[in-house]
DNA sequence: TCAAGCTGTTTAATATAATAGACACACCCT
DNA sequence: AGGGTGTGTCTATTATATTAAACAGCTTGA
């Protein structure tokens, strides 16, 4: 079980793409604690640390929970698609690997420069898409990828998120959600 | 969420049968401080909980995730059990509103006196039972009670638990657990 | 090149957690 | 009644967490 608390704590403060500062803001503590909480240089009170949770917001409970050690598969490159399609319908199968699909399919366009906005979204179940044309940027829990025509995507919708084009053309994407967001 | 560490880990804490001055020894911490903080007139660091919690021992997600409320039923009075049984063979269903139960049987007979050890058992999985002759004073989880002839009793084995004998007569049981632990 | 604004780190002062030990109460035993 | 052992609580001291503020490094723009 992990006991490192400084290296969790900065990696649910990335995942969710804070500052030392601005997660101190939020939580109403000082940036130098957040530092030195960080290096293993103090241990928290459970009140501090709490108050520093509450302004990710993650639980108490969830923060020993997590476990950063083999996070599933998130990118799944164009050769890794199963496809399981027919002849008049090609269907590639995204994260064929992973149990217990079921979600409702979107087709999706992004114009150059469009973005999902600067905060980033979190929300319950799961979600997963194509590119279909075009390249668009995909930020997932602290990482990002520049994902091109073929390639894919999948993740729990708990993951902080957000999708930006920064490409000079159109983008399109074929995703799905479940449950169904929309 | 519960934030009340300090009624939190007094549960934990009665659940095992310890004093504070056991645990605080079992942990290397001084009894004052298990008092302080069970008063909530002090917030533990993380480093600290960490140390109390193994003495006893507790993992901190487990800390965090227990749920103190909404316990599920312990014991389970003669009149409770639903008998399933036919003509030939009369069965009493004990807990019978469990749903997921498989286990083996076991038929125990407790001498007087007799006694299962002064250290609380844990182990994985379920068990339960009825008392078939006699009486027999059974822990569970900080509580105790002495069942007779036609009592039972039914919990999670994750629970410390404990049988003794206390009486003049033999003990006969009828338990089972799961997965079987012998 | 300099100032502004960001990043994370460090230090001295202060608030708080943790210790050692005493205290009060209850129970059991002779 | 007295002494022994158990319980949980409290107080003064020490150790440590937390703050406020300064520091150093990096990037952006005038």
């Amino acid at each position: 079980m992990s006991l490192d608390v400084g290296a969790h704590l900065k990696a649910v403060r990335q995942m969710y793409g804070l500052s030392q500062r601005e997660l101190a803001k939020r939580a109403g503590v000082t940036n130098g604690l957040i530092s030195l909480i960080e290096q293993n240089r103090v241990s928290p009170s459970v009140s501090s640390l709490k108050k520093v949770l509450d302004g990710v917001p993650m639980a108490l409970a969830d923060f020993f929970t997590l476990d950063l050690t083999g996070k599933p598969q998130v990118f799944f490159p164009k050769e890794e698609l199963a496809d399981i399609g027919t002849a008049s319908v090609e269907l590639r199968l995204v994260a064929g690997r992973l149990p217990k699909r079921s979600m409702s399919i979107l087709h999706e366009r992004y114009a150059p420069g469009a973005d999902t906005g600067e905060e980033m979204l979190t929300h319950v179940g799961e979600e997963g898409g194509v590119v279909v044309r075009g390249r668009i940027e995909v930020y997932v829990g602290g990482e990002s990828r520049i994902l091109g025509a073929g390639d894919a995507y999948y993740f729990r919708s708990a993951l902080p998120h957000r999708f930006r084009n920064a490409s000079r053309e159109d983008c399109e994407i074929v995703s799905a959600s479940s449950p169904p967001t929309f």
